[in-house]
RNA sequence: GGGACUAUGGUGUAGUGGUAGCACGGCAGUCUGUGGAUCUGUCGGGGCGAGUUCAAUUCUCGUUAGUCCCC
């Protein structure tokens, strides 16, 4: 079970501060969650991940599911003893990869539409449509494990045994992330789905672990409202807001604080998947209390580094001479100790201490981001 | 000193008397509940000098360089 407080409420915006409490410890809100997909942030180890100021990371049903095995990291004593991570942990539902797997890859796509994207015209899946490698019915989704390729089947009941197995201390109901090009019959359709696993998610949980309920509905304003409405009447312990919301940055964080207003707000909100430097400020002047993203990890692998004034692609030659930290204001490990130049080096030799230098220094940068807004928060600034 | 073989983008290699292809690489994009991935675009080439021919990277000769063998 948790317990979540709200210390402070913004006068100015829809932000707030607060302490959510878990049996593993206290998490300041606003706070980024960064992701442990496969039970690890990708190239650190919990201490080092812990020196980046990181209170929560977020693993996955769906692929510990498949690898190892969540029968298998129960056996090992549940995933905070597992990955040796005393602290938080919370578990996608699987419901994402389910997207990710069909009509991401059928498309090419993320569940954020690109405007500029001329391959995935919007509105182009109609009611009926399935996607290429799974079949999504109203129980739940069967599909090909891309490890063996035998026959799986994940609905709301199996989701929930599964994080059950894994031992998070907060879980995610699992909900269908529908395609960002859905018609808007497809999404009205969808989120009768959604919202009957919710149902059978709260029915088929039987241990003490929180749980979320997952808000939908797209970039319609009438679906979002419905859905909050509809999760937010159910006895669940926070909620997750998931899916894409349409248009620009503006249109998402206006749509995240339209949804906001219909869920009972004293319980503590996710949001899924969102985290771009550039959103972190709209999103929690909208009033989330946590979210994760991939970005300050997978751009690291990629060489980007994320600093105060935007981001520094690490593999560009001219970095070879610059004798500057990537950040000359950051605390991390990573400014401490080395230059811009051998960062570069490292990047452009491929090696691996790169990727584990930088994803260090990102996800440092996002959580020393987010705490400098919760003291604004706290002083009546933001 | 003699002989043989080879010479094509940055690297490794195809092919051809008429527009030189592939892989890797470089550069630029893409990336939001994970892709060290992928994808897209782009850059970049027949050692040098003669000859034959309408046309030579291709055929011939010379030259230079490299590799190997012999003395």
């Amino acid at each position: 079970m948790i317990e979540f407080n709200v210390l402070k409420k913004s006068k100015i915006s829809g932000a707030r501060v607060g302490i959510l409490k878990t049996s593993h410890g206290e998490i300041e809100t606003p706070t980024f969650v960064p992701v442990a997909t496969q039970a690890a942030v990708k190239t650190l180890d919990s201490f080092e991940v812990a020196k980046t100021g990181s209170q929560i990371l977020m693993a996955n049903t769906f692929h510990l599911h498949l690898k190892p095995g969540d029968k298998i990291v129960k056996a090992n004593g549940g995933l905070h003893e597992f990955m040796n991570w005393p602290k938080p942990l919370m578990t996608d539902s699987g419901g994402f990869q389910v997207f990710s797997l069909g009509f991401g890859t059928d498309f090419g796509t993320g569940k954020i539409l690109k405007s500029s994207s001329k391959k995935t015209q919007p509105n182009i899946i109609e009611t009926n449509a399935q996607p290429k490698s799974l079949r999504i019915t109203d129980q739940g989704v069967y599909f090909r494990s891309p490890i063996d390729g035998q026959q799986l089947f994940i609905g709301p009941k199996e989701s929930i045994k599964i994080q059950e197995n894994l031992g998070a201390d907060i879980i995610l109901a699992f909900d269908e992330c529908p395609p960002p090009m859905a018609s808007y019959e497809y999404l009205k359709k969808s989120l009768v789905k959604t919202h009957n696993w919710a149902l059978d998610c709260l029915k088929a949980k039987k241990s003490n672990q929180a749980i979320y309920g997952i808000i939908q509905g797209g970039f319609h304003k009438d679906l979002r409202k419905e859905s909050a409405q509809f999760i937010g009447a159910l006895p669940f312990d926070g909620f997750g807001i998931g899916g894409e919301f349409g248009g620009d940055k503006k249109k998402m964080a206006d749509m995240i604080a339209w949804t906001l207003n219909y869920l009972p707000r004293l319980k503590p909100v996710h949001l899924l998947g969102i985290g771009h430097p550039d959103d972190l400020e709209l999103i929690i002047k909208a009033g989330v209390d946590s979210f994760d993203c991939i970005i300050p990890t997978h751009y690291a692998r990629r060489g980007i580094a994320f600093v105060e004034k935007g981001q520094l692609d690490l593999t560009n030659p001219k970095f070879l001479k610059d004798q500057l930290p990537i950040d000359q204001k950051c605390l991390c490990f990573t400014c401490q100790t080395y230059r811009r130049s051998y960062l570069c080096h490292l990047f452009r030799a491929k090696e691996i201490s790169a990727l584990k230098l930088l994803s260090s220094h990102n996800l440092y940068f996002f959580n020393d981001k987010v705490a400098k807004i919760r003291e604004k928060i706290r002083n009546g600034k933001f």
